[in-house]
Parts: C-alpha cells; sequence; structure tokens
DNA sequence: ATGGCGTAGATCGTCAGTCAATCTGCATGA
DNA sequence: TCATGCAGATTGACTGACGATCTACGCCAT
C-alpha cells in the first residue's frame, strides 16, 4: 500500500517507478526555486525528505546530473548547476539552431496538433503574467520553449531539451526576481508563435534567433 | 586492496568511482561490440562480469540510458539501442548543424591545438584503416566525429555528443560487418578535414552536410 | 600571534542481503 | 484453440553497514 505521493513542494506525481517520481520532484523544486542555483544537496537529508532510499535518491540525481541541471563533485557532494556567463551563452548557441529547427518543423504544420500544442502553452503562459503571479510566469515561459521543442517531434530534440532546458531554467531564475516588464514579455511571445504559424522560412529563423539573443543578453546584462 | 581492473573486454580503466569506471568499460563494450543492438542485459550478470554491486551498476546504466546508448523499460529490462531507420534520420537532421557549428568553431583557428587533435584524431583513423581492422577503424571513425564535437571547446556540444555519438555507433555497427570501401572512407575523411582547415564557412557547412547525409543514407540503404 | 599540519567528524561511494512488484512462459481447463 | 492462472525469473527498492574522501577545527612549532 504505498502512501500517498508527496512532493518537496507538495504537489502528486504519478510514474510507474519511484525514480521517476524522484527525478519529477527535483525538477519541480528547481523550476519552484526551492532548490536554488548553488545550493548544496545532501542525500540522506534529501532522501529522507522525499521518502526514498539513498540508492534509489542516487538513481535520480545521477539523471540530474547528466541533464547538467546539478553538478557531482566525486566525494564533495551534489549542487544545485550555476553557470556562468560563458556557459549561457555557450548554451544559447547551441539553441539557435536547435529551436530553429524545431520551430520549423511546427510550421510545416501550423493547423495541426502540434501547433495547438505550442498555442495553448502560449495561452497558458499568458495568463500566467495576466496573473501577476512571476513564480508561474517563469514556469509557464519555460513550459513554451519546451513545448517547441516537444511538439516538433523529433525524439533527439526531446532527448535534448533537458540540457538545455535546465540552463535557461536556470538563467531565468536569476531574472525571475526582478521580472519587470511583463507586457514585453508577453508581446514577444506572442510575436515568436505568430511567426511560426504564418510560416516564412527565413523570418522564423532570424525571430528565434532575436527571441534567444535577446533573451540571453537580458540575463548577461543583469549578471553584471 | 582493489584487484587489478578488468573490462568486460579485458582493458584496464582509471577513474575517481566505479560508476565512472563501469560506464566506460561499458560504453567500450558496445564499442567492441561486445553488446550488440538489441542485446537484453540482465543486472545480476553483468554486476558479477564487471565486479561490483547491483547499485553501482544501476546507477551506470542509467546514465547510459539516458545517453540513449541503452533502452530501458520499467519491470522489463534493459537493452541496447537499436534505433529504427525514422530515428536515425532524426538523428542525423539534429547532428548536421550542430557538427557544422563545431567545424565552424574549430575553423577560426586552423593551426591551434584543437585543429591539432582533429588531425590526430584523422591520423589515428586513417592508421585504423591502412591496418585492415574493421573494428579499430570503427572505433577510430567515431573518435574522429567525437574529436570535432570535443575540441570545438563547447561544454553544451561535449554535453550532447554522447546522444548523438552513441546512435551514430550503433548505426555504423550495422554497417561495419560489410564496411567495404576503405580508400573512399579514408578520402572522404581526409577531405573533410581539409576543408575545415582551408577555413570558409559555406564550404564547411555544405560538407560536414553532405557527409553527414552521405553517411545516414549508406546505413539506411544498408539496412533494407 | 600566526601559519602549517594532523586528527575527528561529516558526507559520499560502495557493498551485501533481502523483499516486493512486475513480467514471461508454460501448463491447465473450458 | 484460446483464455486463464500459476510459478519462475528479473527488476525495483529498502535497510544497514563499512571504507574512502573531504572539510574544519585545534594543536604545535616558529
Amino acid at each position: 500500500m504505498p502512501e500517498p505521493a508527496v512532493t518537496l513542494s507538495g504537489g502528486v506525481v504519478v510514474s510507474s517507478t519511484r525514480r521517476e517520481e524522484v527525478s519529477t520532484r527535483i525538477r519541480r523544486a528547481l523550476l519552484t526555486g526551492e532548490l536554488r542555483p548553488g545550493q548544496r544537496i545532501k542525500e540522506v537529508h534529501l532522501a529522507e525528505a522525499l521518502g526514498v532510499s539513498r540508492p534509489t535518491l542516487r538513481e535520480s540525481l545521477q539523471q540530474l546530473v547528466h541533464e547538467g541541471a546539478l553538478v557531482q563533485v566525486p566525494y564533495k557532494g551534489i549542487h544545485v548547476a550555476q553557470p556562468t556567463a560563458e556557459e549561457l551563452r555557450d548554451v544559447a548557441e547551441v539553441r539557435m539552431p536547435l529551436e530553429t529547427m524545431a520551430a520549423l518543423r511546427l510550421a510545416r504544420d501550423p493547423d495541426g496538433p502540434a501547433m495547438d500544442g505550442v498555442r495553448e502553452a502560449l495561452r497558458v503562459h499568458l495568463a500566467a503574467i495576466e496573473s501577476g503571479d512571476a513564480l508561474q510566469a517563469h514556469v509557464t515561459h519555460i513550459g513554451l520553449h519546451e513545448a517547441i521543442w516537444d511538439m516538433a517531434d523529433s525524439p533527439t530534440l526531446r532527448k535534448i531539451w533537458p540540457l538545455v532546458g535546465s540552463q535557461v531554467h536556470i538563467a531565468l531564475t536569476v531574472d525571475q526576481a526582478v521580472r519587470h516588464d511583463p507586457e514585453r514579455d508577453a508581446m514577444l511571445h506572442r510575436r515568436l508563435v505568430r511567426v511560426i504559424e504564418e510560416g516564412d522560412e527565413a523570418t522564423i529563423a532570424a525571430e528565434v534567433e532575436e527571441h534567444i539573443r535577446r533573451s540571453v543578453d537580458e540575463v548577461l546584462r543583469r549578471l553584471s
């Protein structure tokens, strides 16, 4: 009789294995800021908090380490990643061609279920902005970009997303607290989706690149 | 008193943790064909063969599963990945812009240590071809492409490489047995490196894309 | 007083043994 | 013949423990 699943933050997760469940909960904790960049993670502590054994927790952590969300130094411990400005630029550079590819794939069927998924993610994000909940806006912002990668229906892009997404998320976490211009954020993402819908390849590529460049530039400015 | 490290294939691996050691050994076993596409992996068996406990082995497997080299189905088991034609095409599509990016970065300093590394990898590959050892030629072929990704000095590309490289490797494993034209293989890779050295961006992009396209096409033809 | 060094505590890495959950294959009966 | 159910095999997960390694504190020599 498993007791009801309880996350670090109180939500519920369904998954066929505990390991996946734990990974999901930790990812969520990262998203909500319950685990902050640079924060040290102690195995026994976290295992207890999550109600799993250390071996199981370690399998989960292994996965997140591999995604780059966590950093592991043998015998020293695990801490939440804290990318340098250089690393953020690097991620952005790789992200551009891939997110462009995803957008171009989506544009091939602007009325299909894939774009519906993206539009839905946009709608949710706009609603979150509207509500004034900065945390929710952050989560749905990542969610929109994830949807673009996910709905492009490429297994390889799906596997790469966590590597990129975790860094994007951490980068934006810094930004989140001082989130200054929700209107502009809403406008930019509406435009991004509209450009994809319209389907002109060159315009899409330019828009995606510009979107990413602008985003990383803002974060880097705030970091310095 | 740890006894001397013995791989599945008899080599020696140095690493600060057993987990990394085991991951490396399994990767090597995949490269050498000791573990073949589709093959089932039994935990107790493999743990015993590698001389580690099940939890430690499971942490290693977790990592390889995440890289896509292995596939895990809850309660059914783990087997070596066996990508479909569709998946191979998908990997190739993602691989193109990234390997192009890596090549372009290398081209910025054609006389630097990075390109030295690539040239060295090419030299090793050519030697392997010369020697007539098909297995070694396969390993060094992957090694050359890995060098291109690695020497580009992008942490993000380095993190993505295993995801792509494992699929490339598996795809070429199919090919390996019937490796038919070593001369052509040598010529193509010599040319690839030369084009990077010469540094014309458009030519590099075209050459890398052509190289990848040709490679995946050949594999797919042989698959059908 | 200050700086290098060694020891103690904390934490991680790893192991062995055990039990529960789930899948697979075979035998059984309608 | 086909569905059903049981038994063996394998994975998923836990407990408890021990050695390996890092970190911090206190001690000693200068």
